[in-house]
DNA sequence: CTCCTGCGCTTGATCGTTCCAAGGGAGCAT
DNA sequence: ATGCTCCCTTGGAACGATCAAGCGCAGGAG
């Protein structure tokens, strides 16, 4: 059937258009977009300037509808986060949206409520308009990944299942420790022999997670940990506030911290007490944020494999949607020490 | 029709099961849910506690198909951005998604080639997969807005159209040189007289209306311009390298910068000579960056009100998508000062 | 010569929603 | 009782793609 003479120009060609000009079928058109194999050579050549020569692209609403998928990720962008965990955010967004584009897939986002960590998953999720979730605060106990898990919703978590061993979705994370345990070690080969610790609390398992490879690279080499480890807020004025106490208390030539955000803490307190950061006492923080990188005289961070990351995810959602679903296990990818004057 | 009994019971229900269960038509359930007043009272109830009951949700597919539309706009994360421009965005995108998402739209995220400045707009556009675009790099006379208006595309843009009086597209923009007016006029209160600028090439117009900002409070206030400006590429390298020179040159007691990447050169140009920023020289960047917060002792900035940009392109969208379409002219919004220790 | 097989393409049905034009029931006046 | 509104409701069609059969033709085996 041909387009109805007066229509609007501007309406952008269909399959139709297509065949009638290629002198073929809508299925033709069709296989001609998605399975060059069966035609015929010189039949897809045809089709193929027919598409050329109209502009044509599948409308994606009628793709979707019969194919029941959208191609479409969904991600929530949490409100009002720490800068620090902003700043690797906006690292894996780009990254994420990148790998996801070259695999066919689009990032769609949308807003959280502070309170409600489910909020705007449901609705996504029973209008179907996205095919499957990257879930990013999985720490803490979160309910997203049991929530999504008993409706069935495919996704894929940055970050590992802290609380739940049985857990058996697909998952990447970034090996903390092995980041700090890098740092720690980067500091013993320097000559450092009291590293203390700045960490979070101790209810945070990423927290905990992190100052585990601290404590293991110093008993390693036979050195105590004992009175050099802080566990505070992630804040600066924490971090400024530990970093006093230790080195009063403990006299640490080094420190190495769970975040860019007490780093910077220490480099205060150094500044305030006219030290020297880099020459008189080391400083390492975690996230390789922007911050790390600017600051006098540059902070060596762990930097997480942020696009690696992004790039194991979408494997395993490309798995995760395919017929059958191939679900593999998680996956831990081991961070990188950025080196810069702090140490 | 009922649904064909032994299909799978995770499948969504759809208006048809609603309809059924409520007893009442396809159509009348549509209504229940997009004009709900066209409906009797007990009916329209009958139906809603049809819809809470299956927890039906329209699909979004079968809708965006028949309507023509995907509520979904398009936002393309430009690759490698300097890091200050960086921190905007990801404010300014936070902003977005939950501006837009109260009222109905998704922000569909798609990469660009640093190449191309056009790729992935015409494929989104020909699919029909989004419904408008917001687009944030109109600076240098890039084509996106020409070529996306010769589409008749609908689209709200972040920034003015500088070098085109005539554009017609809406466009929602900060006034830079109020901004750095207001930097000026707050060190002149405190007593400046000498006050340098260090901004950026003189082909970027945003560069040039910062910079008029600036000349334009000095000379308000009967003061001369001349050898106190520099004009140099957006890195802390160059930020630092100008600001010496103006320090042997021209001798002056405060800094205005066109970015908080200058500023922080500024900063280290001073912690070289072991001058105090804010006490001995004052120091205000553009952005208020996570930098200019973190960074000792506080570097005052000038800040964007991206919410309020975000408040205003959704609204200019909401006009451009209605029926017929409104499109208003150009908003220009007034930025703020944060001010902290380096002032 | 007939039958079967496989390739290459066409045809009708379908996904779930909204639009369209017509159907139907209650209420009121005649 | 009949006719006429006025609303609300109804079935059919359409949006544009893919799925599942089906059809004609060529070539080989029986």
């Amino acid at each position: 059937m041909s387009r109805i003479p007066g229509r609007v120009p501007t309406q952008p060609p269909t399959l139709a258009d297509v065949a009638e000009l290629a002198g073929v079928s809508r299925q033709t058109v069709s296989n001609a977009v998605n399975n060059p194999d069966l035609l015929r050579a010189d039949t897809l050549v045809r089709v193929q300037e027919a598409i050329e020569q109209l502009g044509y692209s599948p409308n994606r609403a009628a793709r979707n509808l019969r194919t029941r998928a959208s191609h479409l990720i969904g991600l929530r962008m949490n409100p009002g986060q720490e800068f620090t965990a902003n700043a690797a955010m906006d690292r894996f967004v780009h990254s994420l949206v990148e790998t996801s584009g070259e695999a066919g897939y689009h990032v769609l986002l949308f807003a959280g409520s502070g309170t409600d960590p489910l909020a705007g998953y449901d609705d996504l999720l029973r209008s179907t308009a996205v095919d499957a979730f990257v879930v990013t605060d999985t720490y803490l106990g979160n309910p997203q990944a049991a929530w999504l898990r008993e409706r069935r919703a495919p996704f894929v978590a940055f970050g590992r299942p802290w609380d739940d061993a049985e857990a058996t979705h697909p998952w990447v994370d970034v090996d903390g420790a092995a980041g700090t345990e890098l740092a720690a070690r980067h500091l013993l080969d320097k000559g450092h022999e009291r590293i203390a610790w700045i960490g979070w609390r101790k209810d945070s398992w990423i927290g905990e997670d992190r100052r585990a490879g601290w404590s293991r690279a110093l008993k390693a080499r036979g050195l105590s940990t004992s009175g050099l480890a802080s566990r505070v807020e992630d804040t600066i004025h924490s971090g400024r506030e530990a970093s006093a106490v230790l080195l009063d208390e403990a006299h640490p030539s080094a420190f190495v911290c769970a975040s860019d955000t007490l780093a910077m803490g220490v480099l205060h307190t150094l500044a305030d007490r006219g030290l020297r950061a880099g020459q008189d006492v080391a400083v390492i923080g975690f996230d390789d944020s922007q911050v790390a990188q600017v600051v006098r005289p540059g902070l060596t961070s762990v930097r997480q494999p942020l696009e690696d990351v992004a790039s194991q995810i979408v494997n395993a959602l490309e798995g995760l949607l395919a017929h059958p679903p191939r679900v593999g296990p998680g996956i831990l990818l081991t961070p990188t020490l950025a080196v810069r004057g702090s140490s």
